[in-house]
RNA sequence: GGGGCGGUAGCUCAAUUGGUUAGAGUACCGGCCUGUCACGCCGGUGGUUGCGGGUUCGAGUCCCGUCCGCCUCGCCA
C-alpha cells in the first residue's frame, strides 16, 4: 500500500527521546521547511498536538535526488503531507522551545495529501495577536489551526466534557429543549423565523430554555442539564455574542443554599482541575451591599478603593452640591454623597487626568466629580474649604493618609453608585491596582424583585418574572414591590459575571401577582406564558436553577478577553459570520414561500 | 441609535505642506546552500490606497456620502 493510504502511528506533538528507533508514520500540515541545499531539508510537521521536525537527506553516496528529496523541496506552507521514518534523537542539537524538540524523524518516505495555495494568513500566535481580526475571521480555518487556538478549543472541550460529568454524576438528566419557539415579551429582542406552515406567523429563537426547564420540574424530571445554545438580538461586546452557550441547570426541591453548594462545588473543581488553582468556599455579598461599596452588582474583590457613604457628614458643610444632592428625592429615595479614597493620588494623578475622569463620571450622569488632596495640614485644592469642618471625621472613616485623593460622588443613588463604580474600575486600572493573578469570586444575592424603568414607567425584573421573592417577602409584593427582595444570585469572578439563576415561583397565584406588577395583564399573561401557568397548576414542585455564560467561563480559564477566541466560529459586532458571509439576501422564491414580502429601503 | 479608533501589496506597516513611477519587512516565485529551527545569500512577481462622488493643474493625503472591522454608551428579563 502507498504511503498516502497509510494511517499515522503518532502524532506531531508525542515523540521524545525514549521513541528513538521506533519507524514511525506522522501526518500533518507543513509549518515551514528549511532547505539547506540538495542534500538536506528540514520539514516542521504540525498538528492540533504540535510539531515536529522531519529531515530529508540524501544517501550518504549521493546517488542523485530522490523522489523523497524532490518532494520535500517542494513542499510549501500549509501543504498536507504524510511521512514515514524513525526517531532518534537531534543530529544538531535538540530545540527547547519544542515539545519534540529532542527528536527528529529521519524522513524515508514522503508524501503529498493536499497541496494547499498559498494561505493568506498564517497559523502563527505572534502573527495573530497583531493581525486585523477581520482577516482571521475571514480564514478561520487556517486560524484556528494556531497552537492557541487549538489549545482553547480543547479547554473548552475538558470544560463541557467536566461540566457533562460532574452534574450528571450528581443526577442531572441532560434533555434537549426546542430552538423554535415561541417568542414571549420581557427580555432581550427576539431573533425570529418564519413558520412556512402558519403564514404570518413566526418562530422565536430561545433567549435561554428558562420555561422549559422549569416545565421538565413539573414533568418530574427532578435535577435537568444541558449545555444550550441561547440567542438574543441586541449588540455584542468584547465578551458578548448573540449566539451564545451556557450550562444550565434546574432542581426540584431545592433552595438557594443547595444551589449555591452545588455549583460552588462544580466551580472549584473547574478551577483545580483546570487550572490546579484551590478556590476557597464563596463568599456572598447582598446586592445593596455590592452596590454601595463598589457601585455595581458583580464587583471586583481584587482591589480596594471601595466606596464609603457620607450622607451624614455631607450634610454638616456648606457645599452647595452636597446639601442639593441630599435634599432631592427621586421615587421615594434622598440623593446621596459617596466618597472614594485614592491611596496616593494626590501625586499619581495629575490635574489633566483628575479632569479627564471628570469627563469620564458625567459621562454616566454625575453632575460632576468634586475631588480634594490631603495635606498634612488639611486639604488642598478643589472643595477643601467646604470640608473643613467634617476633616477629622471624614479622614477617620476614609483612612485617609498625607497624599491620599478623594473624590466625592454627590447624586441620585443610582447615578452616584454607577459613576463612582465606573471610576473605581477605571481608576483601579489605570493605577494598577489589580492583581492578575488572583480570582475573586463571591455570591451576590438578596437582589430587589425589580426595578423601576422610567423609560416605560413601570417595574420590570431585574432578573426575570420567575424568579421567585426570598421567602417570607412575599407579602411586600403587595404592599411595597420596590424593597421586595428576590431569591435570586448571580456568581461574579474579578467582575465578571460567569452564572446567575433563582429559585422560581412555583405557585401560580404568585407567578400571576408578578406579571400584573410589571404591567403584564391577566389576558396578555395567559396568552403569552399560558402553558407555564398551566403547568405551575398541574403539580409544580418547588425548584429553581441557574445557568453559566460557558463562552465567559472559558475566557476567564484561557485568560482572553476577546469572547471570539473561545468561539469557534463567532460573529462580528454587526452580526455578520465572516466565514460563510451570513446574514445573505435570500431567493424571491424562498420568500414567496414563506409568504414575505420585503418593504422598500425606508 | 450615539461616541471613538481604524481600512494602502497575501500579511504587518511607511509615504513630508496635496506634487516624479505609492515604498519597506515578511509571505510568495526562481536560483544557491548538508544541521537548520525567525535558517542564510542573490534575484523577481505582486497595488481598483474599502467603495462612490466632489474640490484641484494634480488626491493615499482635503471635503461629502457609504460599506466593513474593533472598542464603547444605550441595549443585553
Amino acid at each position: 500500500m502507498t504511503l498516502e493510504h497509510q494511517r499515522r502511528t503518532h502524532r506531531c506533538g508525542e515523540l521524545r527521546e525514549t521513541d528513538a528507533g521506533t519507524e514511525v508514520v506522522l501526518a500533518g500540515w507543513v509549518d515551514v521547511t528549511r532547505d539547506q541545499g540538495r542534500g538536506l531539508v528540514f520539514i516542521d510537521l504540525r498538528d492540533r498536538s504540535g510539531i515536529t521536525q522531519a529531515v530529508v537527506e540524501a544517501t550518504p553516496d549521493g546517488d542523485g535526488e530522490s523522489e523523497s528529496m524532490r518532494i520535500a523541496r517542494s513542499l510549501r506552507r500549509e501543504d498536507v503531507v504524510i511521512l514515514r521514518g524513525v526517531v532518534r534523537p537531534r543530529a544538531g542539537g535538540a530545540n527547547p522551545r519544542l515539545a519534540t524538540g529532542g527528536i527528529e524523524i529521519a524522513a524515508s518516505e514522503v508524501a503529498i495529501l493536499n497541496r494547499a495555495d498559498h494561505p493568506p494568513i498564517l497559523p502563527d500566535d505572534e502573527e495573530a495577536a497583531r493581525m486585523d481580526e477581520e482577516v482571521r475571521l475571514r480564514n478561520r480555518h487556517i486560524d484556528l489551526r494556531r497552537p492557541r487556538m487549538q489549545s482553547i478549543l480543547g479547554l473548552r472541550s475538558r470544560v463541557t466534557r467536566l461540566a457533562r460529568e460532574h452534574f450528571q454524576d450528581r443526577g442531572f438528566l441532560e434533555v434537549e429543549t426546542p430552538l423554535l419557539i415561541r417568542s414571549t415579551p420581557e427580555g432581550a429582542r427576539d431573533f425570529v423565523v418564519p413558520a412556512r406552515l402558519h403564514r404570518g406567523e413566526f418562530y422565536a429563537l430561545p433567549q435561554s430554555p428558562q420555561l422549559f426547564k422549569q416545565i421538565l420540574m413539573v414533568a418530574g424530571c427532578d435535577r435537568y442539564m444541558q449545555i444550550c445554545r441561547c440567542l438574543r438580538d441586541e449588540d455584542p461586546r468584547a465578551d458578548r455574542q448573540a449566539e451564545f452557550s451556557q450550562i444550565d441547570l434546574e432542581l426540584s426541591f431545592t433552595d438557594r443554599d443547595e444551589v449555591l453548594e452545588i455549583v460552588g462545588g462544580f466551580v472549584r473543581r473547574l478551577w483545580k482541575e483546570i487550572l490546579d488553582v484551590e478556590v476557597p468556599e464563596l463568599v456572598r455579598m447582598s446586592w445593596a451591599d455590592a452596590m454601595n461599596r463598589y457601585g455595581i452588582d458583580r464587583p471586583d474583590l481584587r482591589f480596594g478603593l471601595e466606596l464609603v457613604d457620607l450622607d451624614d457628614l455631607a450634610a454638616q458643610t456648606e457645599f452647595g452640591v452636597f446639601r442639593d444632592a441630599l435634599a432631592a428625592e427621586h421615587r421615594g429615595r434622598k440623593g446621596v454623597v459617596k466618597a472614594m479614597r485614592v491611596p496616593g493620588g494626590a501625586a499619581s494623578l495629575t490635574r489633566k487626568q483628575i479632569d479627564a475622569l471628570t469627563e469620564f463620571a458625567k459621562g454616566f450622569g454625575l453632575g460632576g466629580l468634586p475631588t480634594t488632596k490631603v495635606a498634612e495640614q488639611g486639604f488642598e485644592t478643589g472643595i477643601a474649604k467646604f470640608l473643613a469642618p467634617i476633616e477629622a471625621p471624614l479622614r477617620e472613616r476614609l483612612g485617609l493618609e498625607t497624599g491620599d485623593l478623594v473624590v466625592f460622588g454627590p447624586g441620585r443613588w443610582e447615578t452616584v453608585c454607577k459613576a463612582l463604580g465606573e471610576v473605581r474600575l477605571k481608576l483601579g486600572r489605570e493605577l494598577g491596582q489589580i492583581d492578575e493573578s488572583r480570582w475573586e469570586f463571591l455570591w451576590v444575592v438578596d437582589f430587589p424583585m425589580f426595578e423601576f424603568d422610567e423609560d416605560e414607567e413601570r417595574w420590570v425584573a431585574l432578573h426575570h418574572p420567575f424568579t421567585a421573592p426570598l421567602p417570607g417577602q412575599a407579602p411586600l409584593l403587595e404592599s411595597d414591590p420596590g424593597n421586595c427582595l428576590s431569591a435570586g444570585y448571580d456568581l461574579v469572578v474579578n467582575g465578571s459575571e460567569i452564572a446567575g439563576g433563582s429559585i422560581r415561583i412555583h405557585q401560580q397565584a404568585i407567578q400571576e401577582k408578578v406579571f400584573e406588577l410589571i404591567g403584564l395583564s391577566a389576558e396578555e399573561a395567559e396568552s403569552k406564558f399560558g402553558f407555564l401557568l398551566r403547568a405551575l397548576r398541574h403539580g409544580a414542585p418547588p425548584h429553581g436553577g441557574i445557568a453559566f455564560g460557558l463562552d465567559r467561563l472559558v475566557m476567564h480559564l484561557a485568560g482572553t478577553e476577546n469572547i471570539r477566541d473561545v468561539i469557534a466560529f463567532p460573529k462580528t459586532q454587526s452580526g455578520g459570520d465572516l466565514l460563510c458571509d451570513a446574514p445573505s439576501a435570500i431567493d424571491a422564491a424562498q420568500l414567496k414561500e414563506l409568504g414575505i414580502d420585503l418593504a422598500g429601503e425606508s
